[in-house]
Formats: C-alpha cells, sequence, structure tokens
RNA sequence: GCCUCUGUAGCUCAGUUGGUAGAGCAGGGGACUGAAAAUCCCCGUGUCGUUGGUUCGAUUCCGACCGGAGGCA
C-alpha cells in the first residue's frame, strides 16, 4: 500500500491535533510539511506540536535543521519521499500534516526538480540591475530568453523573474521548459487530502488572536529575542512570530503595538495559504461548523478518507 | 456659559474656488516549481454628523442642533 493522508490548511486552523488523531486511529505516523518547524529552534513561534500533543506519536521533518542553513522545495520533496517510504516499510500510514502549500503538492505532484544549482551572486547582480534599471528592464531580459514565462509575471515580483533568468543561465533552458519536464512522472503514492476549513471565517481569526496569546504566555518574547539576537538565518528570519517583534526589541514599538501587527501578520498569511489550498480541487474540505466538538471533526474527516481509501 | 477647531469608506485622513469624492491601512479575490510564514497582482458608493436656508444644483456657502477636541471663564 502506498497511501497517504494529508491534512492541510491555514495555520491555527487544528491541523495538528487532527492529524495526531488520525495517527491513532490509522496507524500513522506524522510528516510536517512546514517550512518553519524544520529548524531547530522556534518551537513556539512555528507552533510545533509539543511531546504532549503528539501523544507518543513520532513526528518527522520536524527539528532537524540549524537556522543558518538554507532550505528549498527541492530538499523537502527529497526528504519527505524518504520518510513517506521508511514509514510505509514499517507498516504505518504517512500522514503529512502542514500549512507550507508550495511543499505540499510539490510532494504530491511528484515535482522533479533537476540538478540545477542556485546562483547566489547571479540573484544579487541582478537585483543590482533591478535596483538601477527599473523592474521593467529586468523583465526585458527575461523576455529576451523566455517570453513564455516573462508573459505570465509581473515585473514587480522581481524574486521570481529573477529566479526565471537564474534557470535559464545554469542549465540553459527555460524554466517555462523546466516546469512542463518536472511534472513527467506521476506520484507513485495514492493520496486523501483534507483541509479543515471553517464554516465561520471570524472563528478562524478568533483562533489565531488566541494562539497568539497563548504563544506570548509560553514565552515567544524571548524565543523572539533569541533570533534577533542571531545573525544569519537565511531562510528562518522569514518566520512570523519573530520579526514582528523586532520593532519591540530595538525599542521602536511597544510590545503591545508589536503583538497586534503579529495577530494581523498571521491572519494575512492565513488567508494565503487558504488561496492556495482553495485552488487544488484534489483537497477536500472537512468544514467545521462553529459549535463542532473535536470528535466530530474527526468523524467527519475519517468519513472523507474511508470514503477513499477502505471503501 | 462663551469662543475656536472638528465631524468624509471599518480606521487615519485628503479633497471638492458649489456640478454627489479619493489615498494609505484594514478587508476581499487571485497568482504561485529551488528563501514560500516569502514574493507579487487586482478590487474603493460612502445617508461627505443631522436639519433648515441660499442656489438650477450643496458634501462644499450660511444658520440651528447633535457628537468630539481644546481654550476662556
Amino acid at each position: 500500500m502506498n497511501r497517504i493522508i494529508v491534512v492541510c490548511g491555514p495555520t491555527a486552523s487544528g491541523k495538528t491535533a487532527l492529524a495526531v488523531e488520525l495517527a491513532k486511529i490509522y496507524g500513522g505516523e506524522v510528516i510536517s510539511a512546514d517550512s518553519m518547524q524544520i529548524y531547530t529552534d522556534m518551537d513556539i513561534a512555528s507552533a510545533k506540536a509539543t511531546p504532549e500533543e503528539q501523544q507518543g506519536i513520532p513526528h518527522h521533518l520536524m527539528n532537524f535543521l540549524e537556522p543558518t542553513e538554507s532550505f528549498s522545495v527541492a530538499d523537502y520533496v527529497g526528504l519527505c519521499n524518504e520518510k513517506a517510504r521508511e514509514i510505509i516499510a514499517r507498516g504505518k500510514i504517512p500522514i503529512i500534516c502542514g500549512g507550507t502549500g508550495l511543499y505540499i503538492s510539490s510532494f504530491v505532484d511528484n515535482i522533479k526538480f533537476d540538478e540545477s544549482e542556485q546562483d547566489f551572486e547571479f540573484r544579487e547582480e541582478m537585483r543590482k540591475f533591478a535596483e538601477e534599471n527599473g523592474a521593467a528592464a529586468l523583465l526585458e531580459k527575461l523576455r529576451e530568453v523566455d517570453p513564455e514565462t516573462a508573459s505570465t509575471l509581473h515585473e514587480n515580483n522581481i524574486g521570481r523573474v529573477i529566479r526565471a533568468l537564474e534557470v535559464y543561465r545554469t542549465t540553459g533552458h527555460t524554466i517555462a521548459e523546466a516546469k512542463r519536464n518536472s511534472r513527467n512522472n506521476p506520484s507513485p503514492f495514492e493520496f486523501v487530502m483534507i483541509t479543515p476549513e471553517y464554516a465561520d471565517r471570524e472563528q478562524l481569526k478568533n483562533r489565531i488572536n488566541l494562539r497568539v496569546d497563548k504563544m506570548l504566555e509560553m514565552g515567544l518574547v524571548d524565543e523572539a529575542r533569541a533570533c534577533f539576537e542571531q545573525e544569519n538565518r537565511p531562510t528562518a528570519a522569514q518566520a512570523i512570530g519573530c520579526k514582528e517583534l523586532y520593532p519591540y526589541f530595538r525599542g521602536e514599538k511597544t510590545l503591545a503595538e508589536c503583538v497586534d501587527e503579529l495577530k494581523l501578520r498571521t491572519r494575512q498569511y492565513a488567508k494565503r495559504q487558504m488561496t492556495w489550498f482553495r485552488r487544488d480541487k484534489r483537497i477536500i474540505p472537512v468544514v467545521v461548523e462553529p459549535n463542532d466538538s473535536f470528535q466530530q471533526i474527526v468523524e467527519k474527516a475519517k468519513s472523507i478518507i474511508d470514503e477513499k481509501f477502505y471503501n
């Protein structure tokens, strides 16, 4: 059996508890799909499942990388494949749980990333070029070598334009071709994908606010301060829950102001996540009504999974 | 009690020399293939506080009233 359960969704939607419960029911192990939980710090900010929350269920791809290291989707897909195979070999079912849509869909679609390396110097060079000549000029550069991709990108999305140029430069083919070639092999796994979907959006918003308050109680400020004092965090520096508190550490804003900002940024992040997951029609919503108990939610999830896998 | 300022989008505020109004933020929608908790795109009708008056026409001018801020007593 090559079955995998995917529990994805916005932050604070209750994925973690649901995944653990499903792991208990189906005999599974959790693989985190989260671009921040991979790091060995930021336990609170990245909302890693605490040992109590894990309830003895093994959690993978969590806590294994120094925050000074950079990481990418390609790395994730490789590792996730390994872990999934290991878990299946053990007779267990992998339960992928997380909110990083790019990681999840890249794994599910079995995206093949070729060997092209990243070229940070080139990126820097292009960034300068854009600064001096304007974003439109940079996009024009891309249009010359890869008009297909250029037509899909907005000039202001400089990062993407640069990546497209970088791919062309390091591999000799366009990123548009690379994308097509990346999808040649369907995944060897069979997936059922679910996401908690809140019938009342306000409810998710409230959960987010409550969760941030809880993080503060758990010591988020100290944790963030440690991040603040550590330089050279290429990917980890982006974590929501750390950078929002920096103005407080610099004495530019009060803690209360930063906390409000943090809640806001978290809500906006959740919205982006919902947009991502909504697009993928394979993902089946587990509709959460305002008064649903956890057990009721689990039942709904279970019936979706059973229908797909055990019917 | 008197005087001054003020009342415009959920919030902060522009603006209209009288022809019914627009920014930022918030919010909503979308994109997304190697830093993705990132990056980027699109979306602005609201009794212009209320009510009279002047006017062809008032959110804009005048009066009264109501709310807010400050000052004088």
